[in-house]
DNA sequence: TCCTTATAGATAGACAGCCGATATATTAGT
DNA sequence: ACTAATATATCGGCTGTCTATCTATAAGGA
């Protein structure tokens, strides 16, 4: 199922600050998380997900910390903060009133000029 | 109702397809005519739509005349060709992938791990 | 032992999409 | 004459994503 990548923009920030929501996970994790929970549909590509997680840092909406795991590798992992939490809250509710309203133009022409 | 422009990112060109659908529109009406369609929540500027007009001029999409109306005014109307209307199918189809993958995304979150 | 693959993180350069600012010209109202 | 609305257009800049590339460690096979 490939996507036109120009379609995945702008919203890929909202999807990572949702996967922090249910626990703290390590970027090469969020990547594999975000592929299943979208069933194959979002690949994101590290050189997209490590910049934008820097950035998220600098915003305040999430803090990182380090620890190795059994396995021997140091893997820095993301925390979502309240203020992070609260952007997420925001950028949710914009996605829904972006889809709806893209959803009426959508539907409304498909429709006999009814409503 | 102030959407994050970054959200509205690649979806422009479905949108303006589709606006043309129902019949020839000029750049003008566009703008009006998806603001209302959508419920004022995509103000689509004049510095992007013209541009955007232009390469699916270039993409044979829309063919464009001139005509002049009893105001005096000439307007340029755009016409969806047939390859435009196979791109506008693709596109939909895109997009209802994409909106329902971050659909998925979002709302796994929300329940309790259930399913 | 060496080589490859998977894991893990990071940066730089390029490109596309959209917007703000700005420009032009016409019509209509005051 | 001035202003606002209509109508089209271009340019520069910003943001977000990708590709390509780099480093480093661990696991597995030849």
């Amino acid at each position: 199922m490939e996507l036109e990548k120009s379609l995945v923009s702008g919203s890929m920030s909202l999807l990572v600050l949702k996967l922090l929501e249910d626990g703290d996970l390590y970027g090469y994790q969020m990547i594999a998380e975000l592929r299943r929970r979208s069933d194959d549909t979002f690949r994101l590509k590290a050189g997209t997900l490590y910049p934008l997680l820097h950035s998220l840092e600098e915003k305040g909406f999430v803090t990182a910390y380090e620890q190795t795991a059994e396995s021997g590798k140091t893997r820095r992992y993301y925390h979502l903060t309240k203020q992070g939490r609260s952007a997420l809250q925001e950028k949710e509710t914009a996605w829904n009133a972006y889809a709806r309203a893209v959803g009426r133009v959508l539907k409304g022409g498909a429709c006999l000029a009814g409503a």
